[in-house]
DNA sequence: TTGACTACCTC
DNA sequence: GAGGTAGTCAG
């Protein structure tokens, strides 16, 4: 992989060439890397893995490489450091605790999104929250659901407050009952009702229609046939969007007359309120009253959702819902009470509020004022004192009270609402027992058939307790809701039962006739969970139908398309673990190996890297320069690097070593630098260190060697010791940006350093040499048979490479050079970037100034034996590594020099004559001196040998801007 | 694997 | 808003 981000930096030193004027140079090649792409990366239209795609791939570059007359020599890879095996270990765990962070992420975020849904279903429409989308809700807690926005702050005169709350939660299960009765017996269109105050109306209506749910399946057994149970789902569909009509008129009056002071007129006080919670069966009000009205009593802490009024007499309204063969059932609506401060209304129960509500309740009366809720609740009125707050204690009282008033925790809170036991239930509803019953009776419903014989839902899956009831209140339960009402013991039983290890295989999404169920999960720490000591499990199954739930069904379809983003997901996982199980074996490089010799070309086997192999192979005169793409080869002291040649699209480049030190002030010891920095296959790098950053580190530390990097983590760890102390003043501004990053311990370590510069390699001087491709084995036998190629496809593709080798001498064509405003140097467009590399330049001058004035430079005289063993590399590094041979500013000749010395490395004479008419009219400010380098400034529209299209545009050409423009 | 795109962070 | 880093995604 290279170092990070290290060609983005080296980009400005890249020279775009004609691969034209390559021929005849010996270039070192590391196969390994594209080895493994081409096993990796290649893939046929269906994803698979192509077959020998190694052999293929070598094949046609094999045929680029020798159309260009260039002189390959192949280099693979040996075995990888330990160094590089163990970074590469740590990056790959660290990614897949990503992964599976990021699995379970996405699997929080699924459930939170149906817990939601179920929620804001089973309050009807009550909750006026719009439901987020599942996109949107990745950052929320599964616990905010619960939590009303924040409130302005209040105080309170704690003693009152309390005694009333106490008051009234002892005064809650009194007047439960007979609320819960008259909810369904309220006149909405009476002209009593009119003349209510819009806030009341709006807590009536809401509560209503929170009611009409909860009585729906408290007390009137769902249908079993199908047709029954549609109507059934559209009755209470239709009800509710009849009291949401309602409510919406009521808020719009609200909204006119703004929301002010809540008059409580029973008891001729003015109080503000505020909501502070909801759950299913409560909403509690922050009730605080008026100073002016009422000075003994200042704040109130009650729970208030609406006033009461008389009811009695009022005419009964028409059930929610008429089974085919009922009639409307008669009942009694017995009279209310009137209740000073009303009670909760929850109409299910008298319910005190769970843990989570009360956390709920102080985290809002802790917290700041938040606008939203006033708007959401129909008592909420703005604070007149938003800086007074409820003390700890006071919550603590409250608390302790509510706590006391908590019923049996054997018996959940829900349980008047989730399992009413025959003996329990209404008169309705005992009612509508019989009749359904009767109805199960004469037909056993095929539908009813269909869930059960699917698995889908048993009677187990179907006992949701406590939390878990919002789902099975909003009808996302079968027919089949027997078992839902089944009594405590069993229920207590079944909880033994679930809270044991799941070893149910149903728990993907699943199809059935009736519907789908989306997700089973557990309750524990979730939202559903409201009650005390409930951890269940439990599945949403939800009726696609549009007259059973028109609500849900765009997020039905949300949620099939999140399901199947997953399972596309999980495809490209498989393929992604097939591709990675496929190794270069053996096998495979005996066959690259074996293509290699019939085309008449050397290979090299390299101790460990092969990367390191081609640094070496040019340091010791025997390849001019390296085709590679990975930029570790910087690091093992690679001189001339030539990349992209192989890639599609993108004209090939130059890299010169000598470039990068002159243009960028970059040699070898500062690329390893950058590398500790930047990351590589031997280091994992400095979190939040980009290559800019990078520069800047250099820039900050000067040094030799290793001796920037230990300053900098010498300076780093005294600066985070006197992170209390006042910062120092003169501090740079980079300084003070990497006070706040976090440096691996113990780095730098050397032996990364170690590792760059004393790589294993063969450093023997071998003799490569070229023979003529073997056409006739090549064509016939064994590869085009691999390929799946006819011989004559073969031959096709091996044409024009074997004329191009036959030629004496390639003759460019005229046309072949044409002058590219790219070919001038790049700017560098980062300024930070280059204000570093300005400064590491000027400081490198000094440094080499105070050199020359010494006796002697033992640089430059190390510099003028370019061919030093690496011992004598070993030998520099003790106090700071001065790896580079070309650390001189006079760079020009003495790499050159050494290159046309040698008599086995021949440039062809041509190559450079043709350069004169483009050279001259070149800047001659060019630091290059390369007269190689030269012949690179010409262009030509470079084509694929073997493709007939013309070449892409490239990046650069195809794009607004230009990168290679000044 | 790379580069384009983008989100997020800092200044 | 610019610049930088890091993560994602498609070719």
């Amino acid at each position: 992989m290279g170092v990070h981000g290290l060609w983005k930096l080296l980009e400005s030193t890249g020279k775009p060439i004609n691969p034209e004027t390559l021929e005849g140079k010996i270039l070192a090649v590391d196969i390994s890397i594209w080895l493994n792409q081409a096993v990796k990366g290649v893939r046929d239209r269906e994803g698979n893995s192509v077959q020998n795609a190694h052999l293929l791939t070598l094949f046609n570059r094999l045929c680029k490489l020798l159309f260009f007359r260039i002189r390959p020599v192949f280099i693979f890879d040996g075995e990888a450091p330990l160094l590089k095996k163990q970074t590469l270990a740590n990056r790959r765990q660290r990614k897949e605790e990503m992964s599976v962070a990021s699995r379970q992420t996405n699997e929080k975020l699924l459930k939170t999104f149906l817990k939601r849904q179920a929620i804001r279903a089973a309050m009807g429409g009550a909750s006026q929250e719009p439901l987020p989308s599942i996109s949107s809700v990745r950052r929320e807690e599964v616990d905010d659901i619960y939590v009303l926005p924040a409130l302005e702050k209040n105080d309170s005169s704690e003693d009152e407050a309390e005694a009333e709350w106490e008051e009234n939660i002892q005064n809650q299960h009194g007047i439960q009952d007979e609320i819960f009765q008259n909810l369904n017996s309220m006149d909405i269109d009476s002209e009593e009702f009119a003349q209510l105050p819009a806030e009341m109306k709006h807590e009536i209506l809401r509560d209503m229609k929170e009611f009409s749910k909860r009585r729906r399946t408290m007390f009137q057994k769902p249908p079993e046939k199908s047709k029954e149970f549609s109507q059934y789902q559209l009755a209470g569909l239709l009800n509710r969007n009849k009291l949401n009509q309602r409510m919406e008129g009521v808020e719009r009056e609200m909204a006119q007359r703004g929301l002010g002071v809540l008059q409580e007129e029973n008891r001729g006080r003015t109080v503000e309120a505020r909501s502070l919670v909801s759950e299913d069966t409560a909403h509690y009000v922050l009730i605080k009253g008026s100073k002016s009205e009422e000075k003994t009593s200042e704040k109130e802490v009650t729970s208030v959702p609406w006033t009461s009024c008389d009811w009695v007499g009022r005419q009964k309204p028409e059930p929610l819902w008429h089974p085919l063969s009922e009639k409307s059932p008669e009942k009694k609506p017995s009279s209310l009470s009137k209740n000073p401060i009303a009670q909760d209304v929850a109409p299910s129960s008298s319910l005190p509020p769970s843990p989570r509500t009360l956390k709920a309740i102080q985290a809002a009366m802790n917290s700041s004022s938040d606008e939203e809720s006033h708007v959401s609740s129909p008592v909420a009125v703005r604070s007149q004192q938003p800086n007074e707050q409820l003390s700890p204690r006071t919550l603590l009282a409250i608390q302790r009270a509510l706590t006391e008033e908590e019923a049996d925790p054997c018996t959940p809170v829900y349980q008047s609402s989730t399992r009413v036991t025959p003996l329990q239930r209404s008169p309705i509803q005992q009612l509508t027992d019989s009749v359904n019953s009767s109805e199960r009776e004469m037909d056993d419903s095929t539908e009813k058939k269909d869930v059960r014989s699917g698995s889908l839902l048993d009677s187990k899956e179907l006992s949701v307790n406590c939390g878990n009831v919002a789902v099975s209140n909003v009808g996302l339960t079968p027919p089949d809701s027997e078992s839902s009402l089944s009594s405590t013991p069993q229920l207590e039983e079944e909880a033994e039962k679930e809270s044991k290890p799941d070893t149910n295989p149903e728990s993907e999404p699943l199809n059935s006739p009736h519907g789908l169920i989306l997700e089973r999960y557990e309750s524990e720490g979730s939202g559903l969970q409201l009650g005390p000591r409930i951890s269940r499990k439990m599945r949403v199954l939800v009726f696609p139908t549009a007259t059973s739930f028109p609500l849900l069904q765009e997020e039905l379809l949300q949620l099939e398309s999140t399901l199947q983003s997953e399972q596309s997901t999980l495809e490209a996982q498989k393929q992604q673990q097939e591709r990675m199980a496929t190794t270069i074996t053996g096998q495979m490089y005996l066959e690259s190996q074996e293509l290699l010799r019939l085309f008449g070309v050397p290979y090299f086997v390299a101790p460990m890297e092969a990367e390191a192999q081609c640094a070496v192979l040019e340091r010791l005169d025997q390849t001019h320069g390296t085709i590679t793409d990975d930029s570790d080869i910087w690091l093992f002291g690679g001189r001339h690097v030539y990349k992209n040649f192989f890639t599609h699209n993108k004209y090939v480049e130059l890299y010169q070593y000598l470039d990068i030190q002159n243009q960028l002030g970059l040699d070898q010891s500062k690329l390893i630098n950058l590398a500790y920095l930047l990351g590589s296959d031997y280091t994992e790098g400095v979190p939040g260190v980009g290559y800019v950053t990078g520069m800047e580190i250099l820039n900050e530390f000067p040094g030799l060697g290793l001796e920037p990097l230990t300053n900098f983590s010498k300076w780093w760890s005294e600066a985070q010791e006197n992170k209390k102390l006042a910062p120092n003043p003169n501090d740079t501004k980079v300084k003070k940006k990497l006070r706040k990053i976090l440096l691996p311990p113990g780095f730098p370590n050397p032996v990364v350093a170690q590792a760059y510069l004393h790589p294993t390699v063969d450093d023997s001087c071998t003799s490569f040499s070229w023979g003529q491709p073997h056409m006739e084995l090549i064509k016939e036998y064994p590869f085009p048979f691999r390929f799946g190629w006819s011989s004559r496809r073969t031959e096709e593709v091996l044409q024009p490479v074997m004329k191009q080798l036959n030629m004496h001498q390639k003759q460019l064509r005229i046309d072949s050079f044409f002058r590219l405003e790219q070919q001038e140097r790049q700017v560098i467009r980062s300024q930070r970037l280059r204000r570093a590399v300005t400064c590491l330049k000027r400081k490198e001058e000094e440094e080499e100034n105070s050199m020359e004035e010494g006796a002697c430079s033992p640089v430059k005289a190390k510099n003028m034996k370019s061919t030093e063993t690496k011992a004598e590399g070993s030998a520099t590094w003790g106090g700071g590594f001065l790896a580079s041979q070309d650390v001189i500013p006079n760079f020009g000749g003495d790499e050159e020099r050494t290159t046309e010395g040698s008599e086995t490395l021949h440039t062809p004479p041509e190559a450079k004559s043709k350069l004169s008419p483009i050279k001259a009219g070149r800047s001659s400010s060019s630091s290059e001196g390369d007269s190689d380098t030269d012949i690179g400034v010409a262009m030509v529209t470079a084509r694929s040998v073997f493709e007939n299209k013309p070449r892409g545009r490239g990046r650069r050409s195809g794009r607004g801007r230009n990168p290679r423009k000044r």
